[in-house]
RNA sequence: GGGGAAUUAGCUCAGUUGGCUAGAGCGUUUGGCUGGCAGCCAAAAGGUCACCGGUUCGAGCCCGGUAUUCUCCA
């Protein structure tokens, strides 16, 4: 049974029990503060069990695209060693949001195993939870029961909290979960060693498939547990290993998921999977982080240097570097494999097939780039043990010098130092690792009380914002947030004209106000379904009624640059073509901001096209179209451009302007005609990562004021030129006479310089046998200088002394032959410090060359009768 | 969000406690050697030492700030 036959027939056998099937939603997480990616199927229901939304479908069935390299969850470093552990994985999942509970729940897992997928009923074992008296909790009798007609008693075991009370976080929904085990061991092994007792031993052949989560309490953050209002149910199966057991193979990498990878791999490294347990376990890494990596730039997220995009790049350098040291690979290879990936999932993710080409262009790009930080790295750790050849030991401070500033990691370190017969001082390094980790925690401590709700929510905050900027409102909940010494409130409205920051497009800013008190709001955010108003101060009379305001001109100006960025994203389709992608975008006040997949850099037509295509858009006046409540399939046949990465709910909204010409899902605010617009301007295009160029645009007044500057600057130009008839002409002709003349300039000032040494060379004074110059002169020191070396390269065995004063500061210039220096023993330094004292300042240099500068220059004199005496 | 580092010729990089009028290799140009190419020899061009400010007789080097890039942590 092939992979996509196992994924179907699941989603089929719950649709049949009246589940409604769901898409994957994107593994990367916007609008969730406590989350960077999807790590379990219950993710994108989250604001269900929070009782923030009410389900549109009670029963619901999904498989889910999931990450788990962080947090809680942190299975990365596993990953490749043993043969089931996944960064990226599939997790299958049947829910229900307050219908059904544990009795169904049980009897259909049954009956999907051992009679759908026919897995040998006495190869499972079921867990349940043992109970927890400090939190209060009993055994969960109710699921043993429920078993019972399924599985024989001795096959139910119980199991601890760690394993069978299932929590989302340190604070959120929770409950009891009911596992089920599966037993893959030969029957020679089953016989000799019973399969219960390897139950939750991390057995590799004995492992859990499908969590049972029942789902009945809300953990609040003083740790205490809450009874929801709504029971649910909350299952997932991991999908990798329901296909090792349905092909009956031992390792989930032996299954079609992982394979493809696994025989490319061995035939770029001329490696056998299997001779050797390195290059397995590397093979192994690279298939799994290739999935991970490969997924996650679909949805948007390019590897870069922090937040969701350090991760990737983590997971991918991990892969590089596995198949660095291992498998022999010194040019990139991980790109390589992604038109594999591309055949085994494309249908299934289509995301992935869009996106190949960028996928392969952004992980090769990655590649280039670690091998360069591994190369430099290398070229450091070579230098030290050069410069250390007594030493033995690299020290921990070293290692983390490495790791830390140059990105080499340790292990690669251990292992060159073990190859040249060094010891490495791992405990140094992990104290390294561990300051860092302690000062990073400390500056990103917030500190957020429980949420005081102030009356039962109906449902989700209403928005009012597309018509109105001031509406009457009431708080429904609040929290404090401490955070960096700062105190800021959370406050979640009944209704609202604010928009939250979401699509790229800011927040709005304005205050609340009742009884003539303003009460500011300074940012409106999204976090899952919830918008929430981010205020300094909320009023102590909090449970009445207020007018909420919104900041009108910065919510206008904000809309004509959102409708400018799908003004911009449709003119650089016709134009560049219809690869164009959006991967980010930023819309403020200020200026527009936007991202977008392309091979290569703009050209200055291109950008004059794409502009004067925007600018005629807008001059048409084109009026808003707008479709809310539309379903997705509705959006998608009216030829909506959606968004890859984009989580979009059951019901999407739809903004056109003229729709053969721009229309995407869109739920941001916009302007009611392009007209007020008024003018648009690209202030720059750049490239920002492998294939996705960037363009920064303006509008309206700040467009206006952006050509005005430029306007004003020529009219300087001109201005300055004094109203030329062709400026290019005479600007060039002025540039070309001020090279001209500055050589000549130059060339002069040679001249008059070679005068003055010729001068000073043909009126040397001999002093016992020492080409004696004194002079004083009026520059600077630096012509000084220059004069000293021209004269030294002139003058066999010069004493010189130059008393130099440029703009009332004195300074001494003193050059001796060199061989004067080693006969006589003399130090320039030291005798220009003596008689820098003469013009009250100081000096020094080398035996050869000196020179000193002061603040009296009537002593000039005195240095020069007092230099010749050095000599005589 | 918090640390660490880097920025010097077209490219890759040296540059010591502040003191040869900033160097190397590669590349470029010119000339020479060889039947041609590959190659070798010789010479030349090429620098606002990222930017701004400070300390100093003197700053690529020290100090402060800015920008960009790399990197680790959260």
């Amino acid at each position: 049974m092939n992979a996509s036959k196992v994924r179907k027939i699941f989603l089929n056998f719950f649709k049949d029990k009246g589940h409604k099937i769901y898409r994957s939603a994107p593994m990367v997480v916007k609008n969730d503060p406590t989350l960077m990616f999807t790590n379990a199927g219950m993710n994108q229901f989250k604001d269900i069990f929070l009782d923030n939304t009410t389900p549109s479908h009670l029963r619901v069935v999904n498989s889910q695209k999931c990450l788990r390299v962080s947090g809680k969850h942190n299975d990365l470093d596993e990953v490749g060693h043993d043969t089931y552990h996944h960064t990226m994985f599939e997790m299958l999942g049947n829910w229900s949001f307050g219908d059904y509970f544990k009795k169904e729940a049980i009897a259909w897992a049954w009956e999907l195993l051992t009679e759908i997928y026919g897995i040998e009923k006495d190869r499972l074992y079921v867990t349940v939870f043992e109970g927890s008296p400090e939190e209060g909790l009993e055994a969960d009798h109710e699921a043993y029961d429920l078993w019972k007609p399924f599985v024989p008693e001795e096959r139910i075991l119980f199991g601890s909290k760690k394993d069978n009370f299932w929590e989302m976080g340190d604070t959120g929904p929770c409950g009891p979960c009911s596992e089920i085990h599966v037993d893959i061991r030969d029957d020679k092994a089953r016989k000799t060693i019973d399969g219960a007792s390897l139950v939750n031993k991390d057995h590799p052949l004995v492992i859990e498939i499908w969590n049972l989560v029942f789902i009945a309490f809300n953990r609040l953050s003083d740790g205490k547990l809450k009874n929801l209002p709504a029971r649910h149910v909350d299952t997932g199966m991991g999908f990798e290993r329901l296909c090792m057991v349905l092909q009956n193979k031992q390792s989930n990498y032996d299954t079609d998921v992982f394979r493809p990878y696994i025989e490319k791999l061995q035939l770029l490294s001329g490696i056998v999977y299997g001779d050797n347990p390195d290059a397995d376990v590397s093979m192994r890494v690279v298939a799994d982080h290739l999935r991970a990596v490969s997924f996650a730039i679909a949805d948007g997220e390019l590897p870069s240097n922090n937040k969701a995009g350090y991760v990737i790049r983590r997971i991918l350098r991990r892969a590089i570097r596995y198949g660095y040291t291992f498998l022999g690979f010194r040019e990139p290879f991980v790109n390589l494999l992604v038109e594999d990936l591309v055949t085994q999932m494309g249908e299934a993710f289509p995301e992935l097939r869009a996106q190949q080409d960028l996928i392969m262009k952004v992980i090769a790009e990655e590649e280039h780039t670690f091998l360069r930080t591994l190369s430099v790295g290398i070229q450091k750790f070579e230098q030290y043990i050069a410069a250390q050849p007594d030493k033995k030991t690299i020290p921990g401070d070293f290692a983390f010098e490495l790791f830390d500033t140059y990105g080499f990691p340790v292990d690669l370190t251990t292992l060159m130092a073990k190859e040249k017969g060094w010891n490495i001082d791992l405990k140094g390094f992990e104290a390294g690792m561990a300051g860092q980790k302690e000062r990073s925690r400390a500056a990103a401590v917030i500190d957020a009380a429980d949420w005081v709700e102030l009356k039962k929510r109906g449902d989700d905050t209403v928005f009012l914002g597309y018509e109105k900027l001031e509406a009457e409102v009431s708080v429904v909940k609040y929290r404090k947030v401490d955070a960096k010494g700062k105190t800021l409130y959370q406050v979640v409205l009944d209704q609202t004209p604010f928009y939250a920051e979401s699509g790229g497009q800011v927040g709005d800013r304005g205050f609340l106000t009742n009884n003539g008190e303003r009460y500011p709001v300074v940012d409106t955010r999204k976090e899952n379904n919830l918008s929430i108003h981010i205020m300094p101060k909320i009023p102590d009379a909090i449970s009445g009624t207020f007018t909420a305001v919104v900041d009108q001109t910065k919510r206008l100006l904000t809309e004509n640059n959102h409708t400018a960025t799908h003004l911009l994203h449709a003119a650089l389709k016709t134009v560049l073509g219809s690869h164009v992608q959006q991967k980010g975008s930023l819309v403020d006040d200020q200026r527009l901001r936007f991202d977008f997949s392309h091979f290569g850099k703009m050209t200055d037509e291109e950008i004059l096209a794409v502009e004067r295509l925007v600018n005629e858009k807008i001059r048409e006046n084109i009026t808003l179209e707008e479709h809310r409540e539309l379903s997705m399939e509705e959006a998608e046949q009216m030829g909506a451009t959606a968004l890859f990465g984009e989580k979009y709910g059951e019901k999407v909204r739809v903004v056109a302007f003229d729709n053969a010409f721009s229309s995407e899902l869109c739920g941001g605010t916009h302007v009611k005609a392009t007209g007020q617009i008024g003018l648009f301007a690209i202030v720059s295009e750049s490239a920002i990562a492998a294939g996705i160029r960037r363009v920064e645009a303006v509008t309206g007044r700040a467009a206006e004021e952006f050509v005005q500057s430029k306007i004003d600057e020529l009219h300087s130009i001109k201005e300055l030129l004094k109203h030329p008839k062709d400026s290019i002409k005479t600007l060039s002709q002025v540039l070309e006479l001020n090279e001209s003349m500055k050589k000549e300039l130059a060339a002069m000032q040679q001249r008059q310089l070679q005068q003055m040494v010729d001068h000073l060379a043909s009126n040397v004074e001999s002093i016992h046998g020492v080409n004696y110059i004194g002079t004083r002169v009026s520059m600077d020191a630096k012509a000084a200088k220059d004069l000293a070396f021209k004269l030294k390269g002139k003058v066999d065995n010069l004493f010189l002394v130059i008393a130099h004063e440029s703009e009332g500061k004195p300074g001494i210039t003193i050059m001796i032959a060199e061989n004067l220096v080693e006969q006589k023993g003399l130090h320039a330094g030291n005798l220009v410090r003596s008689l820098a004292t003469h013009i009250k300042g100081g000096g020094g240099g080398q035996p050869f060359f000196a020179s000193a500068g002061g603040s009296d220059a009537d002593g000039l004199d005195k240095v020069l009768t007092e230099s010749k005496k050095l000599i005589s």
